[in-house]
DNA sequence: AACATGGTCAACCGCAGTCGC
DNA sequence: TGCGACTGCGGTTGACCATGT
């Protein structure tokens, strides 16, 4: 069909994001939300297309984001989803409170993948390298569990209730994961869900206090680690969620083209004392 | 100290899916 | 039913930083 390009690339910004335009960005978007990411480069006064502002946001910018590495726990989990799911990093990050498809993405092609290979599994089938195609179902299904035995994996399980609850326990969500079994869990068994709880029988659920450090961020962020009582990432994320179903009416007719709201006066940071969202980088 | 190499991560690109007309 | 607009997703790229020589 013939589309036009997301944006009229002409004069458009590209690259690296300036201070003063996430400002500018999240000024706006905690102000006023966003109707279309079309209109929203232009509302907020930005050289940018909307494909940009929203990635932008989303990848960098919302204020429930965690920043830094993956814990081992979220790690795991990641394997295990991965997985089921195969690249589909959009419903792994769901699953990740936190945590974007991006940053997801990246950590498997830069750590994950490794670590697996190095383990001899392959980090596509999540089977053994030199294993020919198509073995036996049984072994499978142990994709994951297998990374935990090499024992490089958190020596505790905790992660493993999120996955046991994960996909498979998940609810809600579930209904399209689990049909939506890739390729890759294809190769695995599919009972994928039921079984990768290998790793996550294996793990017990016990989610041991012990892991990391930064297992108890993330069983602090994550509440509970336990997909059932994950808070929807929806809700935590946002009283700006709220922000979505603003009077967008009254913004865009408020505006002409040119018209870069007045946005200045908002004190975005009032929306978000302390937690993800830190003043001081943005001064 | 300078250069080369490798690793990491933010951002871009283009396609696919969805929705409304 | 078909078409166009828009969003979301996954793959890829490139800049930056760290480490090694």
């Amino acid at each position: 069909m013939g589309r036009q390009p997301c944006c009229e690339k002409v004069g458009l910004k590209k690259g690296p994001w300036t201070a003063e335009e996430d400002q500018k960005l999240v000024t706006f978007l905690l102000s006023h939300g966003h109707c279309c990411w079309r209109l929203v480069p232009k509302l907020a006064g930005l050289l940018r297309c909307g494909k940009s502002c929203r990635l932008r946001w989303t990848n960098y910018l919302r204020p429930d984001l965690k920043r830094g590495l993956l814990s081992e726990e979220e790690e795991a989990l990641v394997i295990d989803l991965h997985a089921q799911l195969g690249n589909r990093w959009s419903k792994i990050a769901a699953r990740l409170p936190g945590r974007t498809d991006n940053e997801i993405k990246n950590h498997w092609n830069t750590h994950i993948k490794k670590k697996l290979k190095k383990m001899g599994i392959d980090p596509v089938t999540h089977r053994p390298l030199a294993q020919p195609l198509a073995p036996p179902l049984t072994q499978q299904r142990d994709p994951a569990p297998q990374v935990r035995e090499e024992g490089e994996r958190c020596d505790e399980p905790s992660k493993q209730q999120a996955s046991s609850q994960g996909p498979a326990a998940g609810g809600a969500d579930e209904d399209e994961d689990e049909e939506e079994i890739t390729p890759a869990s294809a190769a695995q068994p599919h009972g994928a869900g039921a079984t990768t709880s290998s790793p996550a029988s294996a793990a017990a659920g016990a989610v041991s206090p012990s892991c990391s450090s930064s297992c108890a961020s993330a069983s602090a962020a994550t509440p509970g680690a336990d997909v059932a009582a994950w808070p929807d990432p929806i809700d935590l994320f946002f009283e700006v969620d709220g922000i979505m179903d603003m009077d967008w009416a009254g913004i865009l007719s408020g505006c002409g083209d040119d018209a870069a709201v007045d946005i200045g006066a908002v004190d975005l940071f009032d929306h978000y004392p302390g937690d993800g969202f830190d003043e001081q980088v943005w001064m």
